[in-house]
Formats: C-alpha cells, sequence, structure tokens
DNA sequence: CTGTAATTTCAGTAAATACTGAAAATTCAG
DNA sequence: CTGAATTTTCAGTATTTACTGAAATTACAG
C-alpha cells in the first residue's frame, strides 16, 4: 500500500481487504474491490497496482478473480487500448451478486452433497442418527436459500422502504403468522 | 483421515472441511465441527484425533477455536478425568450461534469502523463519493444485521413453520407493503 | 497429597496460499 | 499488417497458515 490513497480511503480499503481474509476472499482482492467500489471514476490496473502497491501481474490476477464473481464491469475508451473497471453504482446490487455468487459455488453443491448422501440407506444406527441431521442442515440450507432468493427480488429503492421499517420485521412475520398459519404460541419470542 | 468413518460420514465430514475453508474457517476444524455434528453421542479429543487422523495438539487446538465460537460443548462423565464434546442438537441453534459470532468478530467491528470514516470531513471530492458509498454500506449491513437479529428470534419449531410456507415470503413482504407501506409500486419483482 | 491420565502450549516444520518478475500472448492504433 | 502498449501466464519464491511432537501443565481418582 504505497502511493496517493488518502487515509480515509486507506484505513476502508485495509478493513475490507482483513473482512476478506476473514470470509475466505484473498485480502488483496477485497483490498482492491474497495478499492474501486470506493472509486467514482472506473480504474486500470495501473491504478489499481500503484494504489495499493503490489505487482502488476498481482493486480491482473485479482482483476480477473473479480471478474470470475462478476463483481466487476469492464470499459473501454474509445481510441484507447487501456481497459478500465467499475463496481456497481448501487452496494445492494454487490450485495446480491455476492449472495447469488456464494449461493452457486457453495450452497447448491452443499445441497447436492447431502442429498446424495440422504439417498443412500443407513448401515447402521449411527448413520441412521447422521442422516437424520444431514436431513437437517439440509431442511435449513434449502429455507435460508428460498428466502434470500425472494429479499433478492427486491430493488434498491424498496429495500430502502423496509430498511425504513426498522426492526418490525417481528411484526410482519406475527402479521403473518396469525393470517396464514396454524394456531400454534409465539412467533417472535 | 485415516480410521473408522463410514463412506457417508466421511464424504459429509471432508464437504463440511472444504467448505469451512472456503468461508475463512480451517478446513480441519470444519471437519472437526462436522464430525461432532453427526455424532449422537459426545466425542473425546482423542475420538476426533483418531477419526480424522490428525496429531493430539491439532485436535486440542481446533476443540479449543470451537470451544471460542461457543459452537461446542464440555461434558464430564463421572468419575473420569476425560472431556467429552458435543455440538447443539439443533442445526438452527448452531446457525444463531454462528450468525451471532460473526456478527460480533466481523460485522460490529465493520460497522464501527465505517462510522468512524463517516464522521470525518472529506477532504476532497473523492472522499466525498467515497463516504458516499461507505454510507451506503453502513445502512444495508446495518440493516441486513437488524433483520438477522429478528429472525434469530425465531425458535426451531416457528423456523419450521415458516419453513413450510415455502417461497410465499414475497406474499408476506407484499402484504407488510399494502399494510404497513407508503403507496409506492411494487414490493417484489 | 500423589501419581498418572489427560490436556495445553509452543517452537519448529510442513503445507497451502499469495505474490513477483520475466516472458509470452494479445490487442488495437496507425 | 505491424509493432508498441497492454494484459496474461506461470515458474519460482516469499509469506502465511496449519500441523506436529515433545515438554509443560493441569486435573482429579485414589
Amino acid at each position: 500500500m504505497s502511493e496517493k490513497l488518502t487515509p480515509m480511503i486507506q484505513s476502508c480499503v485495509l478493513h475490507f481487504g482483513e473482512m476478506g481474509s476473514r470470509w475466505g476472499i484473498n485480502r488483496t482482492v477485497g483490498q482492491m474491490y474497495a478499492l474501486l467500489v470506493l472509486s467514482k471514476e472506473p480504474l486500470c490496473a495501473d491504478d489499481i497496482t500503484e494504489a495499493l502497491g503490489i505487482s502488476r501481474s498481482n493486480t491482473s490476477m485479482g482483476l480477473k478473480e473479480l471478474m470470475s464473481w462478476e463483481l466487476v464491469k469492464l470499459q473501454h475508451r474509445p481510441g484507447e487500448r487501456k481497459e478500465f473497471y467499475s463496481a456497481p453504482g448501487d452496494v445492494w446490487d454487490i450485495a446480491k451478486i455476492l449472495i447469488e455468487q456464494r449461493r452457486k459455488r457453495e450452497i447448491d453443491p452443499t445441497l447436492s452433497t447431502l442429498r446424495n448422501l440422504l439417498i443412500e440407506t443407513p448401515a447402521n444406527a449411527d448413520e441412521e442418527y447422521a442422516q437424520e441431521r444431514m436431513r437437517e442442515m439440509h431442511e435449513l440450507i434449502e429455507m435460508i436459500t428460498l428466502w434470500t432468493q425472494e429479499i433478492q427480488r427486491l430493488d434498491s429503492a424498496n429495500l430502502g422502504k423496509l430498511l425504513k421499517l426498522g426492526s418490525s420485521i417481528g411484526k410482519v412475520l406475527d402479521m403473518k403468522d396469525r393470517l396464514l398459519g396454524s394456531g400454534k404460541k409465539e412467533t417472535t419470542k
């Protein structure tokens, strides 16, 4: 991290690099992305290389990674060979891409693995128990995925509306419960 | 991974080790946890050591890690020195712990970092733009955190009820919209 | 208490991951 | 087309992360 970044932007870039690394994303790639998100104008590979003080080839690999996640868009300027990169202008769009990509890469394969194990016939009591846990996992993950997909349908504007409702989700769930659900006890603690 | 695991359980353990490593959790620790979750009876460190074919000290460190995440409970048997470990019996409880821990460890510090950067006075147009993006990030993360906290209040039984509703969350949100929201357009796409 | 069974610690090492520089490949302005 | 600008690749290296074995510590049955 050598050149040109103001302390404010540098702090943010460093923090998200750190966060990335805790969530299984290469630290430098995390920094690159933070930089792109915080930058109004698209950046070229050299901009990033210089801003983060890394090698040009590292930048190239990181950008490739970000492209494979579809987190970054490529742009050309007329009459210039150089390529410029930019992040979506809306953070909710970014979140949606992240969720979607992780679903494709990790969640779906996990569900598939679990399903394959669940169709096997348990060889003994241990496997029977294990399968029961796997069934619960599968169910939970599938449910969370469904929820997530519903929520992802929201656009940024409507998300904002929900935001303003603050923590009234509990009420919404209660409402749903009363209108659709069976007559069980409480829905929110 | 040497001894005693049936192919079915081994597949699952390996898969979750892999998943762990993609989400920033040590592969071996992931395997250890899968093993504990799939096991009806509590396991002692030697059981894990043997099942995964790792060193006793590695097991000790992994267990320490799992304890620090509060994902695992320690038990003693009367008249025995040995310590036994078990995972919560309900996968939703596990998910809640994971969410809560990641919030404490990563989300809260991120929100705090963002807030600190947001109270600074931007030094130029670039910083002004960057701050705007940070504001959006903060808002989004905070909102997701709030939602998550609400949903976490659900107990397993009520979660199950929601599950049965399947993907009708869209309807629920629409309902909320009609009942609480302003008269804007659509809520779900 | 004491001895031993068990756990933890940690320095050293192994393995995995990330990064670099140089060379090859690509792209497009001229 | 051509060649200079730019990007990509990749073998080698550096860094980080994970793991081990041996020694130290702890805990408790007797």
